[in-house]
DNA sequence: ACCAGCGTTTTTTTT
DNA sequence: AAACGCTGGT
């Protein structure tokens, strides 16, 4: 990167820095080698500190350095992720307000524990962190903010291992991780890269607008602003497309920039759409880069790339031309799949068991599937849980049964289920027991899904492990429940695919060759102009973020008639 | 206490 | 279209 006079200051500067900048105008890299002009000042033992939301964006940091820093800089920035450093923090010195050390509860053990619990959960857990020093992930920051805020000695210590501290996403930062960064403030340098106009976590507890203003307030930072810059897309004018789909200016499509329409109900489904131009666009870069590129398929809902996935999976016939299987990774939520995958092997386990431990187990693997759903934010979720835990113990004591699911189940099992030992064949034959209350409807559906866990192979094995010889699998929740975990895991260290689905929302700190923005007829709208104003520029500023996710090109996929991003006249 | 039906919203990381 | 929350009937 060409120092200019702007960043020759950022590297000059001492004191608190806030680096305020659009997508690709180089915060990081100029971050970077302030760092490393740091680090050549400071005593040998001492660090600095990256803080970033992701794993993912962690790794895009790391991937970065080596272009830009030499080995010994490298090795003495550590970039983490907020909750690698907080779990650092309270494992070290969690003693001190507890008394006694202290140990993380993963959140697959927490949904156990939750699933043990009657009651609130939120004060139990707190309980749980103050008296037996057992922390949930939720709870790291907040702890991590208050051992620093409580206790000079440990501010004075990370402060002397960590003399400058680097905030990535700085806008998006919440109220607990803000109160830690404050907190290392009064001996520690502190430096924010942050873009206003990539706030998109507003709608979650503790993001807040003001967050940028409470930094000028609280660190009294040196601005500086590098929103001119563009080193992404250079000359492409993507930045400059995305910057009047947020203000709603005039502007023209850039050449780099497609917009194939369909007419749901004629031609092909808007799905093969998206599948041809993820192969149209990846020959496109291929030819243009020489090289395999990496390309993003994003939507503002995630139903909709369940659907891209499920048609990408299989080769497709439209006219003339067949098209491809495509290999590609869905980033979504696999821990309700994994959940209703609990459902399905515990009835697997039926035909070993006796009638009532049968439908006990079945139903609590049922409630716990809706206490994940809770843990992700259904409020509805309670309803349900209650309903069925009332109705198995009017099971067990012998009462009148109203729960429609409860009814189902019995049902089911009194009708008797038998296994040939083959899990592939088995495994459906115990899911389709999943029917006659929406609640079975809705886990049947997501168990379904399973497919996108990549884990058919090892499931398949692991069940043949508990498969008694007879007629039951012994133990298969617990066995589903090893595999599931042990494979999302591992998917979440394997290096991304070339071809990627995920929410506009997650792409936020990632970049691609190519995205392509996919809008559904009902589910997914880009804009839609009865929207309150708030909503619209929350919208805009997200499609900003999608469309700058792009190094070199964009094709968006919409319903005939959808609403223009900019104006045109 | 349960659930069908109706009107509204769809966005989420972390060892 | 599907999944949410809310409400009134059983």
């Amino acid at each position: 990167m060409e120092i200019d006079p702007v960043r020759q200051e950022i590297l000059d500067a001492s004191g608190h820095l806030l680096i305020v900048g659009g997508p690709g105008c180089g915060k990081t890299t100029i971050a970077l080698l302030k760092a490393q002009a740091r680090l050549a000042a400071l005593e040998p033992e001492q660090r600095v500190l990256f803080l970033s939301f992701s794993r993912a964006a962690v790794r895009q940091i790391t991937d970065r350095m080596s272009g830009v820093l030499d080995r010994a800089s490298r090795q003495r920035l550590e970039v983490r992720t907020f909750h690698a450093f907080f779990l650092d923090v309270v494992r070290s010195h969690g003693r001190l307000l507890t008394g006694r050390p202290s140990s993380f509860i993963t959140p697959d053990r927490e949904r156990q524990i939750q699933a043990d619990f009657d009651g609130d959960w939120k004060s139990e857990r707190r309980r749980l962190a103050t008296e037996g020093g057992r922390y949930v992930f939720d709870l790291l920051a907040d702890t991590t903010a208050t051992l620093l805020e409580r206790s000079a000695a440990l501010r004075a210590l990370y402060s002397s291992i960590y003399p400058l501290v680097i905030v990535d996403e700085f806008q998006d930062t919440n109220t607990d991780q803000w109160r830690v960064i404050k907190a290392v403030s009064g001996a520690s340098t502190v430096i924010c890269l942050a873009d206003p106009d990539q706030r998109i976590f507003d709608h979650l507890d503790g993001v807040e607008e003001q967050r940028l203003d409470d930094a000028v307030a609280h660190l009294a930072p040196r601005p500086f602003d590098l929103s001119k810059d563009n080193h992404r897309s250079p000359g492409g004018g993507l930045l400059d497309y995305a910057n009047a789909v947020l203000n709603n200016t005039l502007h023209a499509e850039p050449a780099n920039v497609h917009t194939w329409t369909y007419t749901p109900g004629y031609g092909v489904p808007w799905q093969t759409r998206v599948h041809h131009g993820v192969i149209a666009m990846r020959d496109y870069l291929t030819a243009q880069l020489g090289h395999t590129p990496t390309i993003a398929v994003l939507a503002s809902v995630n139903s909709l790339l369940g659907q891209v996935s499920e048609a990408m999976a299989t080769d497709t016939i439209t006219g003339n031309t067949t098209l491809p299987a495509v290999d590609h990774a869905l980033q979504w939520d696999p821990e309700l799949t994994a959940a209703a995958g609990y459902v399905v092997a515990s009835i697997m386990e039926w035909p070993g068991l006796p009638r009532v431990e049968a439908v006990t187990r079945t139903m609590q693997a049922l409630a716990d599937f809706y206490r994940v759903k809770l843990t992700s934010g259904t409020a509805g979720a309670r309803g349900k849980i209650k309903t069925m835990e009332n109705g198995l113990s009017a099971f067990t004591s012998g009462k009148t049964i109203r729960s429609k699911t409860v009814k189902a189940v019995t049902a089911a099992y009194d009708a008797g289920i038998s296994y040939l030992g083959q899990p592939v064949a088995d495994w459906p034959t115990a899911r389709d027991r999943l029917h006659g209350s929406s609640e079975l409807e809705e886990v049947s559906k997501h168990a379904r899904l399973l497919r996108l866990l990549n884990a058919t192979d090892a499931l398949a094995w692991g069940l043949s492990d508990s498969w008694d010889g007879d007629s039951a699998y012994k133990d298969a929740a617990a066995t589903v429940r090893a595999v599931l975990a042990a494979e999302t895991l591992t998917a979440a260290q394997q290096p991304p695919e070339t071809v990627s689905l995920m929410s506009m929302h997650r792409s936020k700190g990632k970049e691609f060759d190519g995205v392509i923005i996919v809008e559904g007829r009902y589910t997914g709208t880009l804009l839609d102009p009865s929207w309150p104003p708030e909503r619209l520029r929350a919208q805009r500023r997200l499609l900003r973020v999608a469309i700058t996710r792009a190094r070199t090109m964009v094709l968006f996929v919409r319903p005939q008639g959808s609403q223009q991003l900019t104006r045109t006249r």
